[in-house]
DNA sequence: TTTAATGCAAACTGTTTGCAGCTCT
DNA sequence: AGAGCTGCAAACAGTTTGCATTAAA
């Protein structure tokens, strides 16, 4: 198992709160809130305490597995994440969410924005939010 | 003064603690948290409360006088901002913030994007990292 | 004068930390 | 066996709410 093997090599442990986190993530179409994630190891009849949970979501983040997502208004909760640089595009209806690059279009915008303020950019943070083919067959009330 | 019609016509009213706070947030260079601004009301003789730096801010965000901008791990703080779809690029060193729009660009990577997933994209969230000129200037250590 | 706004105190929510006991390797 | 991990309790930080008082219009 791959999380075992990038554990081992930091000296770290597969717990049964780890295995079971990671399941509960891995199985999530939607960001997960802490509380959520407890909720649903709760459900599956593991029962993990608030404070694992965050320690692990912070070890799992710290080894890039997982990502936090935010909405327009704050934190939305967290998501498995494959490495390297992408975004999060997540629907408002039913909070599914789909990965995607986008460094082409974004590279070209970033240029102009350099060279109108000539500021150094070095990161950004871009989310789109919307609705998912799904959700879209839904009339909407 | 604008902000006092705004308010008016809403049948609010134009308060010491709102005047002060908007004062502070029309000197601010950088993003302010509610604490910032508490601090820098007392650093001008203005003993404001909390619940009404609170209170105050969520109605200058109701107005769309103030935006909310966040950081790579959390919310960060407050800006004024002009009205209308904008984002912000903040200074990493200094937090100085600018506005820009940049919606031809970003048409380009949500028409995409809408096509590759399916979603209809409805909305986005995005932000930009980096340093400002004067920052780049100083001798990175 | 009237009604909105302030500020205190206190409740709450979400997150973090110290520490003793448990468990993975 | 031993270091890492868990979970409790408690501390903490940021934010919100009820209510009596103050002040803008």
């Amino acid at each position: 198992m791959k999380l075992r093997k990038k554990l081992n090599q930091e000296g770290l442990r597969l717990t049964r709160p780890r295995r079971v986190i990671m399941a509960i993530l891995e199985n999530a179409a939607i960001p997960l809130s802490p509380q959520t994630i407890q909720r649903r190891a709760l459900d599956a009849h593991q029962d993990i305490s608030l404070v694992s949970v965050y320690r692990t979501i912070d070890l799992l983040t710290e080894l890039e597995l997982v990502r936090r997502v935010h909405g327009n208004d704050g934190c939305q909760g967290y998501v498995l994440c494959s490495p390297g640089h992408h975004h999060h595009l997540i629907c408002q209806s039913c909070g599914k969410t789909v990965e995607f690059r986008g460094s082409e279009d974004l590279g070209n915008l970033i240029d102009v924005i350099q060279g109108q303020t000539g500021f150094q950019v070095e990161g950004h943070l871009l989310q789109l939010f919307g609705r998912c083919p799904e959700c879209q067959k839904v009339v909407e009330k």
